[in-house]
RNA sequence: GUCCCCAUCGUCUAGAGGCCUAGGACACCUCCCUUUCACGGAGGCGACCGGGGUUCGAAUCCCCGUGGGGACGCCA
């Protein structure tokens, strides 16, 4: 049977880290058992979804790179399908109108918490042969159940967790309608899954104990039922769960935030998955690998650290000229416009290695075609009333060099003999006068790429 | 409360009964490199939740406990 897998997120936000997850990975393997990977948007919650979020999900989507061979479907377009299977169902007595008012329902939930019960639907309108129905009442439009089996055990061999097996008798009647006639999440899955033909259902833990209901339904349909593979959650830096008001962030954020989406999605596979000892791969490389054998079942806390050492990783990996694209954006957001001299690449070159981060990196070389700003403090500590003599003497001799980091090297060191000094005691203030702080790379390659001119200017600029 | 799930270094994980004196990675510490900060290199610290079984042998299997999480909507 070709491999099937689905992406079924609901537009009521962003594509945030763990719905990235389960996106990478439905999509992995598809693209591994050269399957096909269905996106289909869940709105049946007319409520909260929105068209903002729709677009951000797509957004994040195209962002990482999961692209989609079938759809985007939305389940609002779907109703008439829908509709005729709940008539379908209803027909043949596999569902039943329900004329429980939510308050009634409200009552019935609270006396059965008190009794330390679970809470759920009592059948009140469930036929059963021989069984007298209440008279129908007036004014009330009712809502359409399911007739969940009450005996016996539902049973799935998770692909994740195992075998997990569930009683009828923890189960209740669920709405696969509303009052409006609008059908309702769980009963929308189960006709898409089947009617798309998905194979594998590969979705966040929560889904857990939907999975006995949907189960029954697709068997009550005379369904193929697919396999299910459940993923735990991705805790928060912190251990704590993730949510809109405590840490949850867009994908999108992470591009924001200097990310490549090379180590957002490397970082993402490796959580939860894993295959040996591998820690640094690519997607092509990964999808490959991915099985849903090696998913950890146990929930993963994210680590902003790892994340960021493959950051590092990839932007040294990436080419020069993606790299030079990006970095000239960001720069731009800053306000900083790229010159031609000195040349971009040639900066990100001698700076990539030492950077984690992209908008770090921006600001690392912004100096290049920005002046900075020295703070007083490293001015004080390196630009001493002893060394400017120093420094005058060797823009007597930058002036007559050929402008090379050797030539500039041997410039410096050639004053820093003749005064007996140790190399730092130059290059220091060099280093604030020309990038307006202490930490740079090599001071000659900074020279040389800052160009001769732009050089003794500033270096001037700080002499008396 | 009821049901379901989970449990190896601080974190992500390897581990399918002997290969485990428990391996790798991030982080951390030390040293080396060095022109500052990084990069890089070499070392180091550091874990099988507890208790019972099963077995010649258990991180691995079973049971109980403890701890964590999830679900109990006319949300998805």
């Amino acid at each position: 049977m070709n491999v099937r897998t689905r992406f079924a997120p609901s537009p009521t936000g962003f594509l945030h880290i763990g719905g990235a997850r389960t996106a990478l990975f439905s999509w992995a393997y598809a693209k591994k058992n050269a399957g096909r990977f269905i996106l289909r948007i869940e709105d049946t919650d007319v409520e909260r979804s929105t068209p903002e979020a729709v677009q951000a999900i797509l957004d994040g989507m195209h962002w990482l790179g999961l692209d989609y061979d079938e759809g985007p479907f939305y389940q609002m377009q779907r109703m008439d399908t829908y509709k005729k299977v709940i008539q379908g169902m209803l027909d043949k007595g596999a569902a039943y109108y329900c004329y429980s008012s939510k308050d009634e329902l409200e009552v019935l939930r609270e006396s059965q918490m008190q009794q330390g019960l679970k809470p759920r639907y009592d059948g009140k309108w469930r036929p059963e042969s021989g069984k007298n129905l209440p008279a129908i009442p007036a004014n009330i439009s009712p809502v359409v159940r399911f007739k969940n089996p009450q005996t016996g055990v539902v049973a799935w061999d998770d692909l994740v967790k195992g075998r997990i097996e569930i009683a009828n008798s923890e189960l209740d009647d669920l709405i696969i309608a509303r009052a409006d006639g609008t059908p309702t999440y769980n009963f929308c899955v189960v006709v898409d899954d089947f009617e798309m033909g998905i194979t594998q259902v590969i979705r966040g833990d929560d889904h857990v104990n939907n999975t006995p209901r949907q189960i029954n339904m697709l068997n009550a349909l005379g369904a193929t039922v697919p396999q299910y593979a459940h993923l735990s959650m991705i805790l928060g830096d912190d251990g704590q769960k993730l949510s809109k008001r405590h840490g949850a962030v867009s994908v999108m954020q992470y591009h924001e935030d200097g990310y490549l989406k090379e180590a957002v999605l490397n970082y993402l596979a490796r959580l939860g998955w894993s295959h040996g000892d591998a820690e640094i791969f690519n997607m092509q490389q990964f999808c490959e690998w991915f099985d849903l054998d090696h998913i950890t079942p146990s929930a993963a806390q994210f680590n902003t650290e790892k994340l960021n050492w493959l950051n590092a990783h990839y932007i040294k990996e990436s080419s020069l000229d993606a790299l030079s694209a990006d970095i000239t954006n960001r720069l731009a957001k800053m306000s900083v416009k790229v010159a031609a001299s000195p040349d971009l690449k040639a900066v990100l070159n001698l700076y990539r290695e030492r950077a984690n981060n992209l908008n770090q990196l921006a600001a690392d070389i912004a100096y290049f075609y920005a002046l900075p700003e020295a703070s007083a403090a490293d001015v004080e500590k390196h630009i001493t009333a002893e060394i400017q003599p120093v420094i005058k003497a060797l823009v007597e001799k930058l002036l007559t060099i050929e402008w090379t980091a050797e030539a500039i090297h041997h410039a410096i060191n050639t004053v820093v003999t003749e005064n007996q000094l140790k190399f730092p005691k130059v290059a220091m203030p060099l280093r604030v006068m020309l990038t307006g702080i202490a930490q740079s790379p090599s001071i000659d390659q900074v020279m040389a790429l800052l160009g001769q001119k732009e050089t003794l200017v500033r270096i001037n600029s700080y002499l008396a």
